[in-house]
DNA sequence: GCCAACGTTGGC
DNA sequence: GCCAACGTTGGC
């Protein structure tokens, strides 16, 4: 069991919509690294869903239901550079899991509680802004819960 | 809107 | 294989 974060831009897809749709794909992750993450995802793994850019701050909790799988909306764009004769059999494979809303925080967490939390200051949030999908250590994640006035559902 | 940090690309 | 140029992300 592993705790994960994964950030998205609300102007883009929001927590709202999530819990609209309940399960989503998770599709789009383009950086390597983050890759990694997601195809270290289990399914019942559960991660925080962040709001970046205009919000900053954690709202809820999703649950993996899906672990990696190819992510369809790679599949063109790799098709698109196979059919211009340039990359040498498909070496892109970018993928995505599927994601249930699992519950909401009654407190949103911010970024800037965590940055001033001595606790949290060395979070992947924090050191690797940049990181769509990072890990969380099992402290953190109580640390957060508890922030969050968290309460399984 | 600006800028720092980071990742990718392409010339050499 | 190095490095400059460029593009993108995301905090402020």
């Amino acid at each position: 069991m592993q705790y994960w974060l994964i950030k998205s831009e609300p102007e883009a897809f929001s927590w709202q919509q999530q819990v609209e749709n309940v399960t989503e794909p998770w599709t789009g992750v383009r950086n390597y690294q983050a890759r990694n993450n997601l195809s270290a995802m289990r399914c019942g793994d559960l991660a925080f869903f962040y709001h970046s850019v205009s919000d900053r701050e954690i709202v809820g909790v999703v649950e993996i239901v899906r672990e990696a799988y190819p992510d369809p909306t790679a599949a063109e764009e790799g098709a698109v550079k196979e059919g211009s004769g340039k990359e040498g059999g498909g070496k892109r494979r970018w993928v995505c899991v599927d994601v249930r809303a699992h519950g909401e925080m009654r407190k949103p967490v911010s970024l800037a509680v965590i940055k001033a939390d001595p606790a949290l200051a060395g979070m992947a949030l924090v050191k690797q802004s940049r990181l769509s999908v990072a890990p969380v250590t099992h402290e953190e994640w109580q640390h957060i819960c508890a922030l969050g006035q968290w309460r399984a559902p």
